[in-house]
DNA sequence: ACAATAGTGTCTCTGAGACAATATAAT
DNA sequence: ATTATATTGTCTCAGAGACACTATTGT
């Protein structure tokens, strides 16, 4: 038997042939009360032309949160945003140059910090909205079925289905969706996307909710859940009245995070 | 530009290094009332000696699900068992080899049907109780802080506690059971543990569900509970009394998959 | 005064939890 | 009869949802 020290000098990590493993980002921002997903146009094959997740290799020296961080940060110029793995996506063919993993990550950004215009410059990126996902499945699996109907809006009204997009990242998208809705009432998910998280109206918070969720949501039933959930246990304290708004001012907020 | 083919006929995919990768399958049951994950001892370096997740690599033609499903045939014996993907680790430290990411598995197995002794033979494998896990976080992302107290108890009442566990498997193992007491009751997750599902009782369901949560449930709120959700919907389905049972004796149900 | 938005109150229904009571078998 | 287990019933309380009402600003 050999000692410790020479068994990590004998080994060859080149034994195996191994895959390659890729990063791949999900961009969430909430505007103009839509739920909106970066998404860029690809310059290269496969694919060449249609509308992909970003993402990038995974290197030697950084983990895989590492990774996401970094490549956020080169694609849409932001740092510090809530970042969460969302899933593993392993299947033989997903990409036909060769056997790749990816890491799928879910990060939530609000709007006024994107800067993906100002970004790479050399690739299209666009935000779209997420309009029309059917299907309610519970649970953190991604759909093994069918892909249904997904129907995203670019910037320009420009409509684009699931099958338009690259690889498989409509099935992606729709796992990514279907996580966030279902843990929004009972994590801290919707604060990500807000302005400013030291001063917001429980408005501005319903707003987000209602993006995620697709569908609107009763005024009073939501303050009372929120204030209960929140004000209580002292997450979020009152900053004082909003002025020169249209209407009554509301109560600003500020988020304690925990 | 080069046309598609020739793309696909230039892609060079040893350009980049690659990390390795793993599949890591945690195989829990329940016997005893208790709920038990399936260990082996290493019988290589690095953590010669130490008791350690099943895994393997993952090969070239196999996607994770698959790779993992190989693996519980390999290690345990058993097929068709109810298999989730957890959480992909990627510490760049973790493995003190070389880079090594890990997509790890869950999988729920009815004692009955393990079969680790008869199994490769070679390495020691042996089922642990878990009987100290303290700290309840909710939602998927696996603990960031440190590691709480974490006790198991092997066949021989050998007491471990995670620290002494290999890698990083002792977080593992956390998130694995904050994953299950997280979505054992809005998902079918505790079915996969019975013997026979097309015959159990609603006590053998219900000790199922107090092994993984780790405390006492009141029998009859959890009968009302789970006819309620599932006897309506024809998810479960009498069958019949048992037979020869001390006390009254117990309606037979059986599961129907959805 | 009126429009617009913020915030409160109320009613009903459902489900969780604690706990008591009853039913049916073996011995 | 007694023990052991299964099953049902009852009471209370908290939260979700529908919906009507009140409050405070600008114009």
């Amino acid at each position: 038997m050999q000692s410790e020290q020479q068994y990590l000098q004998n080994y060859d990590p080149s034994q195996f042939e191994h895959p390659s493993v890729t990063v791949d980002i999900l961009i969430f921002t909430v505007s103009d009360r839509k739920l909106r997903l970066l998404l860029i146009r690809r310059n290269e094959h496969p694919y060449l032309g249609k509308w992909a997740i970003p993402g990038g290799f995974l290197r030697m020296d950084e983990s895989a949160d590492e990774a996401a961080a970094r490549r956020i940060r080169e694609e849409a110029g932001v740092e510090n945003v809530h970042l969460e793995q969302l899933y593993t996506f392993s299947d033989v063919n997903r990409d036909p140059r060769t056997r790749v993993i990816s890491i799928a990550y879910l990060a939530t950004v609000p709007s006024g910090k994107l800067h993906f215009l100002a970004g790479t410059g050399a690739e299209e990126a666009a935000l779209f909205s997420i309009d029309g996902i059917t299907g309610e499945s519970v649970g953190e699996q991604p759909e093994t079925g069918t892909i249904e109907t997904m129907v995203l809006t670019g910037p320009d009204g420009e409509l684009i289905s699931g099958s338009d997009l690259a690889f498989d990242h409509a099935g992606i998208i729709r796992t990514a969706v279907q996580r966030m809705r279902g843990k929004l009432d009972y994590t801290d998910l919707a604060f990500g996307f807000l302005e400013d998280p030291n001063s917001f109206t429980l408005t501005e918070l319903r707003l987000i909710h209602e993006a995620i969720l697709g569908h609107s949501l009763d005024i009073g039933n939501f303050r009372r859940t929120i204030k209960r959930e929140y004000e209580a246990a002292g997450r979020i304290v009152e900053q004082g009245l909003e002025k020169g708004s249209v209407g009554r001012p509301a109560m600003l907020y500020s988020f304690v995070s925990p």
